[in-house]
DNA sequence: TATTGTTATACTCTATAACTATA
DNA sequence: TATAGTTATAGAGTATAACAATA
């Protein structure tokens, strides 16, 4: 069943609502093993060398608090390492484990039957079209602040 | 500043997170008139004519003691009144006041308004893509369930 | 003083289960 | 028994403020 009417759904309203169902269809993929999204996420960030937190923080657009949350469940599970940088002691560089290497491939793959099934009335153009649309959203022409 | 870079953006979560932002945009203008995104949807429904609290679950998509939490104020404002089905006494008639009427009115304009600055970066043509292709994946092609 | 990371609390939206009343 | 509506509780994701350690 269709979330709304077409005649009775605005855009924005129509966006929140398949953002939420996307995000618990995400949910369910990960939680298979024992990721949410965010730290599934996380991973991916981590592919290609470690970051500080900071860092995690500016890319994920969150507040350095739910980073925090997110690293302490990885970090015990193995899957995540954290390490004070020598040379600014404040920073703890983030770095993917073996574990969590293998872990993100598992995920990715889970990740991508998910994708595939939310976009499953889209075809390839139609799929590509939209990821460029929102990517146009998520960049704000400018920063008038 | 972007929520995510466009090489660590899978199409699902940035669909999420997209549509996170705009619940909470839309909150941050229905606010102002004492409502939440969903109640203004709901006096977007009644707007012709009153409807079963039933059909507003299956139209929005929402369990039906969510309906009952944001009917409510609605009802407690004057802004929406419930009367019992005389044909069957189990349904409650929710319908629009005079009062609602013009709340709808002045809440869809800083809704408009929202959704004109959420959609901002791309042109007429495009958000009528963007319309199209989420209509598409609010209607799944098939319930094979 | 400013920055990195941390802790604690609260808010929004939604889901589920159990209940009442009508049919 | 089944349906319309209600109540209460819980969960996920995020935001904010206050704090400790380091620069």
């Amino acid at each position: 069943m269709s979330i709304l009417e077409e005649h009775e759904s605005s855009p924005g309203l129509l966006l929140a609502l398949l953002g939420y169902d996307a995000m618990r269809r995400l949910r369910a993929a990960h939680d298979a093993h024992g990721l949410k999204p965010r730290q599934f996420q996380i991973l991916g960030l981590l592919e290609h060398g470690g970051l500080s937190q900071r860092e995690l923080n500016d890319r994920m657009g969150l507040d350095p608090s739910l980073v925090v949350a997110l690293l302490n469940p990885l970090e015990a599970d193995g899957f995540v390492s954290r390490e004070r940088d020598p040379a600014d002691r404040r920073r703890h560089t983030v770095s993917l484990t073996p574990a969590g290497a293998t872990l993100l491939v598992a995920a990715g793959e889970a990740q991508r039957a998910v994708e595939d099934d939310l976009f499953a009335a889209l075809d390839t153009q139609q799929r590509e079209q939209l990821r460029a649309l929102l990517l146009a959203l998520n960049q704000p022409a400018s920063d008038c602040a």
